[in-house]
DNA sequence: CAATTTTCATTTGTCTTACATTTTAATGTC
DNA sequence: GACATTAAAATGTAAGACAAATGAAAATTG
């Protein structure tokens, strides 16, 4: 593990790049302590500063831990799932709020991902995951419901589908998509008439997975999918007709959940 | 934006949630201008290097960049999907490697997600897309072509498939999964004539991409993740047979590329 | 006056030193 | 032997200083 005193990067990149590379290439192994702040400085030649500042780099990764007192220290973490979906809802949804990513593109790319797992979820769902989704239909039916709750329940649905494929990788990537798209799914107001078209295919969605009926979850999300379309175009059709007072719309909802310390 | 330094938690922590989250709610646009270190620091009643720890943390998730002089500072970066691919990359390689991810279920992810956006990029592929395809095709079928280089190519020529879809959301989601994947397939020692099948059906999937035959493509996936899975088994059961001999066997095998400062 | 050079203020990058806090382990006392 | 005390080690935080980069303003020069 070397860096380059010369280079015009940060000392505090290069010895935060010079820790990942070992922990990727597996010289540094789950849960081994790293070499104190001090042993550190002294082995790169920097000061102390520095080497915490690499160090909370890695932190914001998730990649290290670390822990005050006597036998603590900065330990390689092992990275679980809930960390990883945490930072890669903060990432897309970032990344689909700062690039313009239009509201049909980021429905294409959430549908195309969740029609991938359905079929899986249709062979494998668990009776709680099928109770998951019978809950919210229940809930996402009830009237006073706001329409951040309403997004947050549909969120939850199509989680359990997802979840109900039995695979953790796909959960990983598939939640984040999701979720990512909650903003931008905020921005429709649902009418009462809306929501029961969505609850309706709800319901033909949950009833086809019980019934391990794959093609027909997938028919369902088709629908879904258009009807989603069409829901937003309208909106932003009002919101055009609309635009000559001012009146910016906010899109970002509620980003919860810590990310680093986890 | 508020901290409190009765807290548990680290305040460079505190900090940097307290920007990530302004960001995040559309109070930092992009390319704004941070208050310097020393503002922030008089601000959040902290010392300079407690809010430079939290800043590199930022860094780290590439949500700001800095730069020195009388008008530097600290700015909202831009989230490039290049970045947010480099960084899932990382976290879904190290998330695989970590979590004694079954290379079933990893296979099973990543050919359902490539699936997804089969149909798409049977309609939409470019000719430069196809191209890249052929090519890579071509060139998995020159002998004496390492094994590395033979998954290096592999991924580049999924990639120009995934590609083919149009959709950057899903190329940012898929790319990340399918990169992930190679380290495991790393662990694969070619022969001659399981690269000749593979070959076989990456040329199957060209044609049928160039013949905007969607379900052809999907078919002939099915059968390439049958064929990826059989090969990692006999893999398997190759080193079980083996394994009196302690030799182990490193999983990891190159990841390049720089992270953070990008 | 215009172009160029110089100076200078601002800001990040780094180092040094010091102290506070937390946690474990050893030590000593009863 | 059990329990309180102490010491040591590590991270967390603070304060001040200097270096380096960078752009803008000021001074100089043609």
């Amino acid at each position: 593990m070397k860096i380059d005193p010369d280079s015009t990067v940060d000392l505090s990149a290069q010895i935060a790049k010079a820790i990942r590379d070992a922990i990727i290439a597996g010289d540094l192994i789950v849960d081994q302590r790293l070499p104190s702040e001090a042993e550190l400085a002294d082995h790169f030649d920097v000061s102390r500063p520095t080497v915490r500042e690499a160090l909370k780099r890695l932190a914001a990764q998730s990649l290290i831990r670390t822990q005050r007192g006597a036998t603590g220290g900065a330990f390689v973490n092992r990275l679980r799932f809930e960390d990883a979906y945490a930072q890669q809802v903060t990432t897309s949804t970032l990344l689909l709020s700062m690039n313009a990513v239009s509201f049909d593109v980021a429905c294409e790319a959430r549908y195309a991902l969740e029609r991938a797992c359905a079929p899986l979820s249709a062979e494998r769902r668990t009776p709680d995951q099928l109770a998951t989704m019978r809950a919210e239909i229940h809930r996402q039916g009830q009237p006073g419901l706001t329409d951040e709750a309403f997004c947050a329940s549909d969120v939850t649905f199509h989680r359990a589908l997802v979840d109900g494929a039995g695979n953790k990788v796909l959960s990983y990537q598939l939640a984040g998509a999701v979720e990512a798209m909650q903003p931008l799914m905020n921005m429709i107001t649902f009418t009462a008439r809306s929501r029961e078209a969505i609850v309706a295919l709800h319901t033909d969605i949950a009833d086809a997975v019980e019934a391990r009926d794959a093609p027909k979850v997938d028919a369902t999300l088709i629908k879904l999918e258009a009807y989603t379309r069409e829901l937003a175009h309208s909106v932003v059709a009002l919101k055009e007709a609309r635009k000559s007072d001012g009146a910016t719309t906010r899109a970002h909802g509620a980003a919860k959940e810590e990310q680093e310390t986890a």
